[in-house]
DNA sequence: CGGAAGATTTCT
DNA sequence: GAAATCTTCCGA
């Protein structure tokens, strides 16, 4: 059951508890792959100083698609080399998102690791960056209907709050007082 | 138009 | 602990 329209267009630290457990499905032409998401971390717009869309640049080439409303994926590449995956969450006009940190590999194994170019199960999946090269999540995703059929979000096991571990986000030093936030949560369990 | 920085990964 | 590496954004 693909989560629709109305799941996306809530309160975006609601969204990335409630995204713990999902699964994440990208339908490539390579391939299908799927993955249980299994650590978040939110990123509030206005009120978040480690936002991408806070500062000055209100709107940019790169924010744009944070501006709409919940459920479409905003995907940008940092470092020159990684690409990052996250979910636009919130009504139109507030630029907020949930950054997908790490998965559990489902289905489509062999091809992420043959993108991935190694053996090991626990280095698959276990970083923004990696999990986005193992499901070919690149900026051809960009602005994706997270509603439509190629990259999508479904139903998976039900995540209860008290396996929700809430703690710092990381390499976000620059962002003063908001890098104390306890907005990067992850399944206390496995 | 040039320069600087970055929500990371990998190797030493 | 440091390098790799390049798109994007800002200032001039």
């Amino acid at each position: 059951m693909k989560l629709d329209r109305e799941f996306y267009e809530r309160d975006t630290l609601i969204v990335a508890n409630e995204l713990l457990g999902k699964i994440l499905v990208h339908n490539s032409p390579d391939g299908i792959t799927k993955g249980i998401i299994v650590e978040v971390e939110a990123y509030c717009g206005h009120n978040d100083e480690a936002c991408h869309s806070y500062k000055k640049n209100k709107r940019s080439g790169r924010t744009n698609v944070m501006y709409y409303c919940g459920g479409y994926a905003y995907v940008y590449l940092i470092y020159g080399m990684y690409s990052c995956f996250n979910v636009v969450s919130n009504a139109a006009d507030i630029p907020e998102a949930v950054l997908i940190r790490a998965i559990e590999p489902l289905e489509g194994i062999e091809l992420m690791k043959h993108r991935r170019n190694t053996d090991k199960m626990k280095n698959l999946c276990d970083g923004p960056g990696k999990l986005c090269k193992a499901m070919a999540i690149d900026k051809n995703c960009y602005g994706l209907d997270l509603c439509g059929d190629i990259l999508y979000i479904e139903e998976g096991e039900n995540i209860v709050p008290e396996d929700i571990l809430p703690t710092k986000r990381i390499n976000i030093d620059y962002a003063g007082a908001a890098k104390d936030y306890l907005w990067r949560f992850v399944i206390d369990r496995i």
